[in-house]
DNA sequence: CGATAAGCGAGACGGTACGTCTCGTCTTTGA
DNA sequence: TCAAAGACGAGACGTACCGTCTCGCTTATCG
């Protein structure tokens, strides 16, 4: 009997270009500040059809997470200034003015608002706040490392409270993300 | 001179049964977990016609965060054990213990997430988070005439940590409220 | 001792002003060409609560109605030419000419159109219609007693004719109601 | 030189089945002699979504009508009696007899009421209203080709007579539609 | 080279919820 | 007792999106 292999591939191929209009057009509503994102209105943006879209992605959520952390790489790259609190207040700073950014904040507020109700945005939240976790956790070590923070301080509660503050008043609204209180918030946390 | 003050009021008056029950059927939609709260659901739970639920609340999350907010009354006590920290921690459980009930929890998120795009619930969740955080406010300021409060501890950012954290963790999820992590906090604080 | 005479009658009267108004009011609308009266609108431009009209009216409509032959009165007088045709021709001209202001048209528009839906507004129309009839009937039969009428026409039908074209042409508006029109129509009528 | 033509049609097409479904449905509810015709039940009765019967019709009273034409096609068919007198008594008795029916009664009524206020039902009682003088006018031409007609006799204004008197008994009901009144008003007005 | 298999734009469709509108009734207070 | 003010239940309205489903065309790969 020999090997039913099915044939690896047939037919025409996904087009790469659709692909990036999809993204793009996503994109740029999310930045454009538009709370109201329809597929519709997506497709149209992206001179595509809807099917199309829902033939690569479940969800609208999953569209919008896609363009969103595809846009969002590498703006808070991490700095080494030798201490502890230097590196903190400059990862603070640099966090503090990329959720400044109206399209930022934006896109960042939609994406939590969606992941609430919608399992797929969850994920993509879930993914992007790690690695964020992550990249402030390697300041931390390096400081402990250096013997610069005493050891009982339980860094994931620090690093809960850095985040928690920036989405908080992300969320909330009720005091501005400055630069000042960057300084002040890596202050307190390693106080 | 006469003062031509206008009638205080005419007409029926609000049927306060009826506010009742469209909060009661709120509150019993929202803990039982229902994704999808509509409001012909609601109206019809509460027996009730939509417009009359329209007359006196804006917006769906409006009521629910009325719902919400009514039965979350004195949940948290603020309490008085003498210490700042004391006061802290029982306060902090008490939010975690809260904020962990799946009910409530759920209704949380959902208010968060409307209030991203409707300004009406913005406005609702605003005056919730003024009032727990004046309430936290409370327990600092007291501590801090106790002379339990170094003075250049920055009281705003410390309440924006305290939330940040519960807010964080409510809505990306990636660690619990327990109990523990509510003492750890508010040692961390006020370090 | 003051003498008791019985009270002639207990509780305030009926006001006749508020009727008065209810009734320009409605007219007002009516001949305003508003296509949508309602009956907080039409409270409202009274200066009177719903609950005033609908102690008086069963329906919007049976106000619409009143309102309507209220000041529709006379406005057709008949004549005495002396003979029928000439009679009937004045009769025709003066209907068509009433039916020719936008308001009166715009009126017995509507009064029909709510008189297929409303049992009491097809009352109203039923008593107007019946007194349009009578007078007609009044000049035909006159012609029949002066031998101006061959003895086989059948007046009831001619009624419905005259009737049924200046009816016919208001609604479907596919002709105008011309001074022309009307003297046509009653040799015709009469041949 | 190209000629650029643009595709005559993309997307899935119209479905003629549920194009019938609602008209179906329609006549259906026109005929149970329901006076509350609702959009919500037509599309429940039909099983298909309101947004479909949004989609090709602009209105509730523009969808009856074409139910009513669709289904009134041929119901009164010309006939040729050989005089002029026999086609017109033909034709008012098969008049008289369709809008005896009181499924066609009741659907008449409604679209002439709807027309008072809606332009676009307007369009269609127009449409309807014309189709059928044009048919009455074929049947007075050819007898006026014969010579059974004087030549004076205004042929429009015999024809707003006919359907004058048909519409003025059936939207006002002060007389029956029979078929003796029929031959009547065929003999008064070719007197 | 023709058959077969997608990809794609356009757009119709069933479904669900929305928030608004109007009706006719009910309730409260002041005159 | 009447009247103004206005809350209320009921239920239809027309709209907005969702996610799915054709339809006809356009590529690609394979035999």
């Amino acid at each position: 009997v020999v090997d039913e292999l099915p044939r690896p591939h047939t037919g025409r191929r996904r087009n790469e270009a659709t692909r990036q209009a999809i993204l793009d057009a996503s994109l740029g509503m999310l930045l454009s500040g538009d709370t109201a994102i329809t597929m519709d209105g997506l497709a149209a943006a992206a001179r595509v059809s809807k099917q199309t879209i829902y033939r690569w992605w479940p969800t609208k959520a999953a569209v919008l997470a896609e363009a969103l952390t595809a846009g969002a790489k590498a703006r808070v790259p991490a700095a080494d200034t030798g201490t502890v609190l230097g590196d903190l207040t400059a990862f603070l700073i640099a966090t503090f003015r990329g959720a400044n950014d109206p399209a930022v904040a934006q896109a960042l507020r939609l994406i939590m608002a969606e992941a609430q109700s919608d399992p797929q945005a969850a994920e993509v939240l879930h993914a992007y706040t790690a690695e964020r976790r992550t990249e402030l956790r390697t300041i931390l070590d390096r400081g402990r490392e250096r013997g610069q923070l005493s050891a009982d301080l339980d860094l994931d509660m620090v690093i809960d409270q850095a985040f928690g503050v920036v989405w908080y008043r992300l969320l909330v609204g009720h005091a501005p993300l400055t630069r000042r209180a960057a300084v002040a918030l890596a202050k307190t946390l390693l106080r």
